[in-house]
DNA sequence: AACGATTCCGTACGGCGTTCGCTACTCCGC
DNA sequence: GCGGAGTAGCGAACGCCGTACGGAATCGTT
């Protein structure tokens, strides 16, 4: 007996469809959905198309399923953000601490490892506004331990470290968030970065006349390798906020 | 001659409506719209409704006028919120530094008026990933030029206080997008919050359980007025990063 | 064999951003 | 006074969107 695939209309008038003709496949033979299946094809499908291109057609589509058969596993277009950004935030690697003197290099390279996972789905900047409540997911309060742990391996004790976490990772947070909205607008642009900062070059000019101080400091910059800096510049931010943190420590 | 508004339908069938019942009525008694009165509007509509309520037809409704009339002032739904955003950094004041010896509390007094305007506007959270570019609307301008003036009389050099800046901001950005979020979804569950935390007592506790650092951090703060809280933690982490700028500035 | 539970999905509804082409109006040069 | 150019406003339509609902297929249990 044939199980091609053959996709007949049945629904639209059963009777009309002989039981010869009908397909009578086997739905359960292909292993169906599941929650972590449509999570990580829903953020293969953010990497690849932006933020945009996420709507629950597309993905279930990209699933060869139903947009509706989406929600028997999950409620929501909304819930599924938040799963697939905790998942995200699983990216990131918290290093461990074996003494006290490791604490400051362990803390550059978590944030670095954060802003890294981060530019790395950008369109996660669009997202971050919309969650209330991501404090939750698994993965984010695992995130939270890790870091809580870390600095109390610098010396923080409890409540320090908790100040020390919404402190630094703030900084992480509106930094990449500025930083890969900037690379969407970017890429949306369908240009690079050096290309897109030398068209715009003349406008920019034209815009900060007015401002000494942004012209004097956009003369002072002409540096090449904006990757790099911003990376670096990120570096000392980040250096910055650590040595206000243990300056508080040592009180 | 009447002209009073006699809503007809003179659009389906033009000759149905002959010319007496026809309104005639001067397009341009009424002053028409402007750039502005409809950044005003969508301002007032976002503050009542949040970001989702939104669109350009509800929008064109309360202006009095249709929504594909919003494109002649502006031409894209995406245009209209840069515009929207730099109008609400507009409202962020930063106070002018006469000696040396203010510059810090100056600073402070600079972050908490961002922060309270970004909490006076809560939907900016949703909207800041989008934004690749509102570095050249004109009150984002002014803003920047502003805070670089404030630190050069806090005795910072020019590149000095353009890193001082973008750190500061990063921080402010994400500590209030955060608070903006989680404001957001509370008035959307309805609930204030107190309410909302009493109410997810247990389960925020059934979550950390496997996570000692967080079940002792969580214990220790069971103190009350969780606004007052999270402002004076605001200005814990700025006081910090100053701290750290300072240090870095008598290099 | 019968039956509830679960999964999948076609259909449909109301809303969205935006394009297009038409109308109605103002203004300028004659 | 008048005609033509330019512009603001808007109704209709297109192709998307999220998701509620009800029906069909399948599975696990009895």
């Amino acid at each position: 007996m044939s199980r091609a695939a053959q996709p007949t209309k049945p629904s639209s008038d059963p009777s009309t469809g002989s039981v010869w003709t009908r397909p009578q496949r086997s739905r359960r033979e292909q292993p169906a959905l599941s929650r972590d299946q449509i999570v990580a094809e829903a953020i293969a499908l953010l990497d690849a198309d932006g933020i945009e291109a996420l709507s629950m057609r597309k993905l279930g589509t990209r699933l060869n399923a139903g947009a509706t058969s989406l929600y028997t596993h999950v409620s929501n277009k909304d819930e599924l953000i938040e799963l697939v950004v905790d998942q995200v935030y699983g990216e990131i690697e918290v290093p461990k601490v074996a003494s006290r003197a490791e604490w400051r290099a362990a803390a550059l390279e978590c944030g670095n490892n954060a802003r890294s996972v981060i530019l790395g789905h950008p369109w996660i900047a669009s997202v971050l506004g919309e969650m209330g409540m991501s404090y939750l997911g698994p993965n984010m309060l695992r995130l939270t331990e890790d870091m809580l742990e870390l600095f109390e391996s610098g010396g923080f004790d409890l409540v320090q470290g908790g100040m020390a976490l919404k402190t630094i990772w703030s900084y992480i947070l509106g930094i990449a968030a500025t930083e890969a909205a900037w690379m969407t607008s970017l890429a949306r642009s369908g240009q690079n970065e050096d290309e897109w900062l030398t068209g715009m070059a003349s406008i920019a000019e034209q815009a900060i006349a007015p401002y000494p101080r942004m012209r004097r400091l956009h003369a002072e910059q002409t540096a090449g390798a904006v990757g790099e800096t911003r990376r670096s510049n990120f570096d000392e931010g980040l250096g910055c906020i650590l040595d206000g943190l243990e300056a508080q420590r040592r009180r």
